[in-house]
DNA sequence: TTTTATTTTTAGGCTCACCTAATTCATGTC
DNA sequence: GACATGAATTAGGTGAGCCTAAAAATAAAA
């Protein structure tokens, strides 16, 4: 099937909003995430639905189909691939990674795809901490991460993805130790939701406002429950 | 400004067409390059030379401006670079890196330019003995090669180009031992223009058709006049 | 349950890059 | 100098992906 970018990030889109909790993906989140009015939303999801890549009920928005989330999943494998071989072989900092790989991810053929990852030796993750699909197109288990937002002060928690790609945003988090793989000490919780925490080996404490730290997903250290 | 990666197409095809000779370029030829038809060239040529990239004069042909033909440096250094990184850190062979380049070539950023040519150690020439552009975008100077058409039986010369982008051309070619900084002895010259030629190091030479042989772009040997 | 507000779809239009068919121009020949 | 030939341009049309404005459907409020 010869699907055009455009058409690809609608599917991208549409997979990781369905990612993020809801069944049914609506014309407006998607004009939203990829910045076109909703008119333009709703011709195209009849031009997937047609292509049988989307299930529409209308007025009610869309879900993926089958085909439609193997498509999906081959553009995140693509994106993230990229973001990590960027970091990787090319010096790029992981604030810089996403614009490039947003591009790029439409343009690479199969076999570049297949030499990318060879170089990295087959990488899980991305350098956000986001994980990469595998060659065969399967969804990836989801981690038993959650946000950072759902722990409780004094909980001691370690990062494992950073799903933000506001890159001023991600070389604040860096420039104050919250990375992937780093231990963060919960500080303080304050009213309007803005956590403060101390990174393990950094200078001094971070703070992180609501909808910053709602990106900030984080595990238990050697899976405790918290 | 803001150019189509269509645009960034003819600009770099009548560029390259203006480097093999004829001063004007005319809109068939284009076409044939492109393949597209000529009203097609004929409207894009009106809107690139709105824009200031190409002078054109009706039914005679279109040269590129200076700023045309930046932008054709522009998207040339694209390309030869990122045929050199595939092959040298992609592990690509030669013959397989054109198509991957044609389409990359429109959507790297200056950024992927720069660390790519930082990786490369700023390299000279591509895969195909082909000059790549200074970051400067000056026009790289000719070099005194010639087509190996121009020799006669007998002649030693050395392949500093191989400008083909057929994979199964240059993958035979290789196979026999044609490939840039290679000396090749003229063995014959036929009447109908095929060369056969015994490539140092070779098992046993190799015959070249006309149309082969022209994009073999070759030297005396330590520079000496043949 | 009716009214109001919000969301989505329909209707109609635009630009880009392509096409085919018809026309006009340039050029070389008689 | 008129004419045939081939190349280039004009004329008119398509599909993709976007838009605004108007209408319709759904969801929320009265
Ligand atoms: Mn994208
Ligand atoms: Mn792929
Ligand atoms: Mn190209
Ligand atoms: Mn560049």
């Amino acid at each position: 099937m010869m699907l055009s970018d455009v058409m690809e990030d609608y599917l991208k889109t549409i997979y990781q909003l369905q990612r993020e909790g809801d069944d049914r993906i609506r014309t407006s989140e998607i004009a939203t995430e990829l910045d076109v009015t909703s008119p333009t939303v709703t011709s195209m999801l009849e031009k997937l639905e047609e292509r049988g890549l989307v299930d529409r009920e209308k007025y009610r928005g869309v879900t993926l189909t089958e085909e439609g989330k193997t498509v999906a999943l081959e553009v995140v494998r693509h994106h993230r691939l990229l973001e990590a071989y960027l970091t990787e072989h090319l010096d790029y900092d992981w604030s810089e990674v996403h614009e490039e790989a947003d591009r790029l991810e439409h343009h690479i053929s199969e076999d570049f795809e297949a030499r990318v990852a060879a170089a990295l030796d087959d990488p899980d993750v991305d350098p956000h901490g986001s994980p990469i699909p595998g060659a065969d197109l399967e969804p990836p288990t989801a981690s038993d991460a959650e946000s950072v937002t759902q722990f409780e002060e004094g909980d001691v928690v370690v990062v494992e993805e950073v799903a933000d790609h506001d890159p001023e945003v991600l070389s604040y988090l860096a420039d104050h130790g919250v990375e992937p793989g780093v231990e963060l000490e919960i500080l303080e919780i304050a009213p309007f939701g803005m956590i403060t925490a101390q990174a393990i080996g950094a200078d001094g404490p971070v703070s992180l406002p609501a909808d910053v730290a709602r990106h900030v997903r984080v595990a238990s250290p050697s899976g405790v429950e918290h």
